[in-house]
DNA sequence: GACCAGGCACATC
DNA sequence: GATGTGCATGGT
């Protein structure tokens, strides 16, 4: 049964926005690599991290298998938090190598959707977004990703209690639309590029597409 | 100078 | 199980 007010705020954000073009990324791999370095941090500092990964010629398994974890934190300084992403990603690449043949991913991409989903959060420093990333964006599998700013336009809306979590949000979301990967990537893209303009944290109301749903994001909590 | 960004793990209660 | 805290750079 899908949802009458999602399909709606798509239809907006759609008519609004139009094509967001995500995820930015020349491979699944450069994908995953954004993914870990984006967490709570603005994109442009991952950008800035990741140009510095592909000009050491570090942006492949193999490299970012090798590197000194002391340099690799230096390479990425620029994402922040630049200690502790530096181990996340050699946790991933260890998982990488545990599970694929000499840390390409395609024998991960063949395991089903679950069962994938489950074994990436095992990794330390992979939570549910950002294994919902990687599922969505770099494996094409048809998993809706939440994050702050959609839990925000949810919650601001109405259409879920504002302290959901996680899994609730997602299973409304996914629940709500058609399983297609398509429409999840630029789903999640649009909340993205609204969240940014209208639903800091701080709401900002004038002029928000979502205007004129019933719950316009000028309700404040 | 304050606030925020495409989170997550861990400690403490 | 809920809540608080550390992690950190760079743009507005």
């Amino acid at each position: 049964m899908y949802s009458a007010a999602l399909m709606e705020i798509y239809r907006l954000l759609d008519d609004r926005y139009g094509p967001q073009h995500w995820w930015p990324g020349d491979s699944p791999f450069e994908i995953i690599t954004g993914a870990i370095l984006t967490q709570n941090t603005n994109w442009l500092n991952v950008e800035k991290a990741i140009s510095n990964l592909k000009d050491a010629g570090l942006l492949d398994p193999v490299g970012l298998l090798q590197v000194d974890i002391d340099r690799l934190a230096g390479l990425i300084r620029p994402a922040g938090y630049f200690n502790i992403k530096a181990r996340r990603l050699k946790s991933f690449i260890e998982w990488l190598f545990a599970n694929g043949r000499r840390g390409s991913i395609d024998r991960v991409a063949e395991m089903p959707t679950d069962s994938l989903r489950e074994s990436l959060l095992q990794i330390n420093g992979i939570g549910p977004e950002t294994a919902d990333s990687i599922l969505l964006y770099a494996f094409d599998r048809p998993v809706f990703v939440v994050d702050a700013y959609t839990c925000r336009i949810m919650g601001r809306h109405r259409l879920l209690e504002p302290d959901a979590d996680y899994e609730q949000v997602r299973e409304f979301l996914e629940s709500g639309t058609a399983a297609d990967t398509t429409l999840f990537n630029e789903y999640h893209a649009l909340l993205v590029r609204l969240g940014k303009e209208y639903c800091r944290p701080k709401p900002k109301c004038a002029g928000c597409p979502l205007e004129s749903l019933p719950h316009d994001i000028c309700e404040e909590f």
